[in-house]
DNA sequence: CTGCTTACTGTAATCGATTGCATAGCTCGC
DNA sequence: GCGAGCTATGCAATCGATTACAGTAAGCAG
């Protein structure tokens, strides 16, 4: 209907003020009295004002709005997440940005340049694998204090951080299997040099130990996250002489890629070995066997990523809030982990 | 490093032009002789000029990035869409914003906003159950030419969209289900009032006419395209008199769940009933058994989409390209269909 | 009644890049 | 040798909101 997009000009005009007292009503009401109020009001409504965020954001120096980045779209793991995050900042007038590492490579295209061109004001990253020299130039940026990391950190950095307990979670997992009556654990891994891999890595090793355990080397199995090394973990499970009788994989997608392909080989989960995952997706659920995981919860992960990162904009030099933040994961029991066969 | 970021200005004293040349060497070179150019490019380097998103989209009252509107963010469908349009904004220089569409009506925020506001300078919309108001808002803007639909659509508007051959994808699967041996032929639905339900069930519905075939009322479960429909569609199946051989669900999850439920009731597919789905997702492929499905190429649904839009953005009287795009889907055979036992 | 505070409101500079118009120097044709 | 036609560059207005500063009027104490 409108045919031009009406400005701050306009609405002064048509209320018959200035247009600082226009934006005042708008952003700050308190310093304007009752009457001119209503009558700005009206005007907003008669001429269909709507603020342009670019005037906006280049006064303020703000975006308005913050980067997630994520290693791979496609990952299912990460929607819940970015949900977290997007029903914060939406909250907050905020708007939210998306961008995958192998995309901002393969386009030449840096992640610094979104602080540098004031496209973003902070961003959130879900990748801990980026490599050196963009790890680099973030923190060589005067800005480092908007980069937060989420799920995955970055080791020897100084980047806030929010993520779950993965020892704990890991921990918990192998007692548990452990407690089912298993003495013979094995470990399917994430993929070597990622973070979460270490720590759940590092956790399963210390919580065999500690309940005095045997771990044959093999018994450990190196994957990366994915339904394929799931496929491929049990196919180095099946040429086993001698078989962990259950086995803790670093997430869920492994361990239904690896329970598939045992089933496709007329092996039978939980009789003839237990499984269990790590994430809880949603699919876990479903599955047949549905899956036994440590259960993280992404949306609050997300929403705490989110609420940090505003804090950290807000004031940069003194954030309030937490550095790194930790979440609670849980135990959740299903169907493809059980007691021993005697 | 640099403390403080530089401006063209900046760039400018140091190349010692006027802050016209610097804006050209950098977006019009033509314009600008050889020697200038190299100048201008040094002080580039030495200042570490980045521009400045906010004032070039002020000034050139362009947005420079496109807002892409899910009905869900958690659900897996579209994260592969979303990589494709990516790909195509981030080559064009465009950031891609992320909204959902129940939170949007959450927080109050419109997503005419996003244009309204100068946020977005155009926006591709996944979610074909948008309410009348917020449809009728879209149609009434001046703007109107840089909306478009990408996988669900709305009768009766005249938005550009981008979809998949549903009718001919689903009249494939029918036919396969057939030429198998298959005489009765169940469906389970997508939600009701959504258009690729309808589309879905139209096509199914006028093939098995075509093929001559029985179809019973109740062979014709309604669902909503998730994995809870689908056991809710097993659990009506079980409890039939006369059950369907063979059933064609209007999604992969739905298959899945549909398959699971059966699976924990003691049926076997595909030697008691075939099932097959409709998008052909990750998951498809490494479930057990693996999921004979309709495959749509989400990837190039999401590029084409973006490709449309920014025809659109660039001339939004006479857009390069189509209107609407339909792509082609194809049938993927896997382990969840087969001959009816004799 | 005077001077000071308080509560609003207006004036105008500002954020940083783009671009229409003006200008200067040069080439070229006749 | 003169004007037309380029090419390369600069000047300055502009996009639309925010905000420092200034000004005005009313309220109030003394």
């Amino acid at each position: 209907m409108v045919a031009k997009t009406s400005t701050l000009q306009d609405v002064a005009r048509v209320a018959g003020v200035s247009t600082a007292t226009v934006s005042r009503t708008l952003s700050n009401p308190d310093l304007v009295s009752e009457s001119t109020r209503t009558r700005v009001a009206k005007a907003v409504q008669s001429t269909g004002y709507r603020i342009n965020r670019a005037a906006r954001n280049l006064r303020t120096r703000r975006a308005h709005s913050a980067l997630v980045v994520l290693p791979d779209l496609a990952n299912p793991f990460f929607s819940e997440i970015l949900e977290g995050i997007s029903r914060h900042l939406s909250g907050r007038g905020y708007s939210m940005l998306i961008a995958s590492t192998n995309q901002v490579h393969e386009s030449g295209e840096r992640l610094i340049d979104y602080l540098d061109n004031a496209r973003a004001d902070g961003m959130i990253i879900l990748d801990g694998g980026l490599s050196d020299d963009v790890v680099a130039s973030l923190e060589n940026t005067p800005q480092a204090g908007r980069v937060l990391f989420a799920c995955e950190w970055i080791e020897g950095t100084g980047f806030a951080s929010v993520r779950s307990e993965n020892r704990r979670g890991t921990r918990t997992a192998v007692r548990y299997l452990h407690d089912l009556g298993h003495r013979k654990i094995g470990h399917v891994t994430g993929p070597s040099g990622n973070v979460l891999m270490h720590a759940r890595h590092d956790a399963f090793v210390e919580e065999i130990r500690a309940l005095n355990l045997e771990l044959k080397p093999e018994w450990i199995i190196p994957g990366d996250f994915s339904l394929n090394a799931g496929c491929r973990a049990a196919t180095s499970w099946l040429e086993m002489d001698d078989r962990p009788e259950a086995v803790f994989c670093a997430s869920d997608q492994i361990a239904l890629g690896f329970i598939a392909e045992l089933t496709r080989n007329g092996v039978t989960v939980p009789d003839d070995v237990s499984v269990m995952g790590f994430d809880d997706i949603d699919f876990a659920e479903q599955f047949v066997p549905a899956l036994t995981s440590i259960h993280q919860d992404r949306l609050l992960l997300g929403e705490t990523a989110a609420k940090m990162l505003m804090a950290r904009i807000d004031s940069p030099e003194d954030p309030a809030g937490d550095h790194a933040a930790v979440l609670p994961v849980s135990l959740v029991v299903r169907d493809s982990t059980a007691r021993p066969k005697p």
